[in-house]
DNA sequence: TATGAATGAGAGTTCATTCAT
DNA sequence: TATGAATGAACTCTCATTCAT
């Protein structure tokens, strides 16, 4: 059981039990980056955190409620890095390209956490062919976001008339791809790809 | 040891022995599209080839090779199915929008090999922070090849003078975007979304 | 150490500890009877009697000492339900036909409770051979007892001459097998039973 | 995966396979008898027969299957060892005394393997409260054997009217008792046990 | 060539117990 | 007295790999 033999998940935490989550989560994410998901096991998790590995099962439920937390932080981290920067550009386009180049700051900056988020999302595939679990409960809030922000701009009429589903989705593969593409070719000039991208994605939404 | 006591690899294969293997990688893409990478085991795979586990380790020097062969068998097949709609195509700007357009059309007619391609690629992480094996080693030639038709376009005028690495990178993630959109929103309009696709990149190059 | 760093056991103790102890004692046969010996963790325990996991450690000196006040006061209980109908009983064949009957009614009234008691005597096996630490212990007295007022009735001519050891075993034997019959078979009419196997018993000792 | 990669159970063995299901199976019920049901574990068992643990999964889908080899073979055994002295006895009334005997004659010879029988029944309670798996399952048609025999020997004018079911109960419940009592009073007499058994049975059925 | 058998490491989980606060 | 936190061993089960036949 876990603390206070309640179920893990909705509950008052105490500052310690946070505090040991916290580091649970971040040794988590270190090790999904450095070994991937799929070698990404408790034990070594628990040797990264230097502490036992039933400490893991005493805060998380399993595997998976670490895992939960891990994207969730992930991404609450970009979330607060990148939005600040959407929301003070002076109108849609400018905005876009504001959404590509501070991604790719956030990513200069925290390769590995993005590499364990890449790592999760991709290690994370139910059996049975059932269809994978998370890629789509966190991914639908993110095109939204996007899609909004096209279609305000089609309003304006700053964007031509696209579909904005592919256009999100496109962007947000475009991103990714740039992500993957410098992780496995560490001297590849991030900054400039993401003003490429910042032009093409700008020039096929005009 | 594999026949002959040599090394798996490099080495004159009878017509049987390409056949078993031929076989196993089948009943692997198969698997791995079923159940996933991370359930698709040596097991699983001989179970469903018909053949004894131990056979698998016979023609195959372990898991990874197996695998290699795999990916190396999807990507002959795209490219057999894709290249000679490209080479038809009477300009670079019509060759470009063939090439979304012809791979959709694979996707249509190939989801679950496809998604044992995505499968393999996520989840294989090398162990101890190695960087991953195979897809800078199968995705560059394909790069390649495009970057060499963007060039073309380039110096014929077609196109405008973008980063051609970027534009290649771009494509291929936008597309391996649409294949795994349409994997988990199975109603979405795959044609469309290429159609689509295939105007958001033309108006990004021209 | 427990209270007053003393050793769990022989000492006086305090109200407020006995009620702890009570307390802990029945959430562990409510939990015992309802998820089976096996799974009756502490953690469970502890949860169940809306308290921390290590109060029990505090006042128990094991799960053994717990289990064994289980067994202990489930005993006690029965036998102050049972005892003042037997000595009320007229003569010696009343008296075993009321044994019979009231148990049963009891059983009626406390399925639950019997079933921990069941679950407990089965799960506490020793390791390492040694024998069953529990049932000897704690039926020996009731063998005594049953066999004394078997011993009674034969002196003053109610009983035929057999083994009052065998036939309190059986005794107890046929009690046992008609509640768990009654446990596996819940529409079984337990009254009827017990009627039943009064009038075999009756029978057998004339 | 098993053996030929097809599910444990129903299945043509190869003599070998059958050999070391044995081995394991006999390894089981030595181990449970001596430690326990509940301190059997696999590891415990697989070094007693001298393997691997894995070597156990390989032949048995679990450790479910397993205890269900062993209660059905001590169950075979006993039946072989039991029936033949039942079936030859010249009326039912001898029948009965004969089953009681034979059944205590065999508990001499196979205290273990009996005792390691009683340890899975005990030991075997499902979570959550449902009922346990297999004592109705294998007990029933035992009940059903004897009650055949009980209601032939009323209809010949050799039993009372009593009913068949209490007594079939009873009858086992009483072996089991006998059992259970000489194996925590290994001094006990168990031949007399038996024959003064059959007295007790005998009269209450006349 | 192919198989069945065996291995042993490692997976996630559960749990009784200990201990500082 | 009571708690939450941590431990470490034990559990069942899975798997890639090896090897004699």
């Amino acid at each position: 059981m876990g603390p206070s033999s309640r179920p893990h998940g909705q509950r008052k935490r105490t500052f310690i039990e946070e505090a040991r989550r916290a580091q649970i989560v971040s040794a988590a994410i270190d090790t999904v980056a450095e070994v991937g998901f799929a070698h990404a096991s408790l034990s070594r998790i628990a040797q990264r955190a230097g502490i036992s590995k039933g400490v893991i099962s005493y805060h998380f439920s399993g595997k998976d409620e670490l895992m939960d937390q891990v994207v969730e932080q992930v991404y609450s981290e970009i979330a607060e890095f990148v939005l600040p920067r959407i929301v003070e550009a002076p109108d849609e386009r400018a905005a876009l390209r504001a959404h590509i180049l501070t991604v790719a700051e956030y990513m200069r900056g925290h390769r590995e956490k993005l590499m364990a988020l890449a790592g999760i999302f991709n290690g994370m595939q139910s059996p049975e062919g059932t269809s994978p679990r998370h890629r789509p409960m966190v991914a639908e809030p993110v095109y939204q976001g996007i899609e909004e922000r096209l279609r305000t701009g089609q309003e304006r009429g700053v964007f031509r008339d696209f579909d904005v589903r592919v256009m999100a989705v496109t962007l947000q593969a475009s991103i990714d791809g740039m992500f993957a593409y410098w992780v496995t070719h560490p001297d590849h000039d991030l900054e400039a790809h993401a003003a490429e991208l910042a032009e093409l994605i700008d020039r096929s939404a005009r």
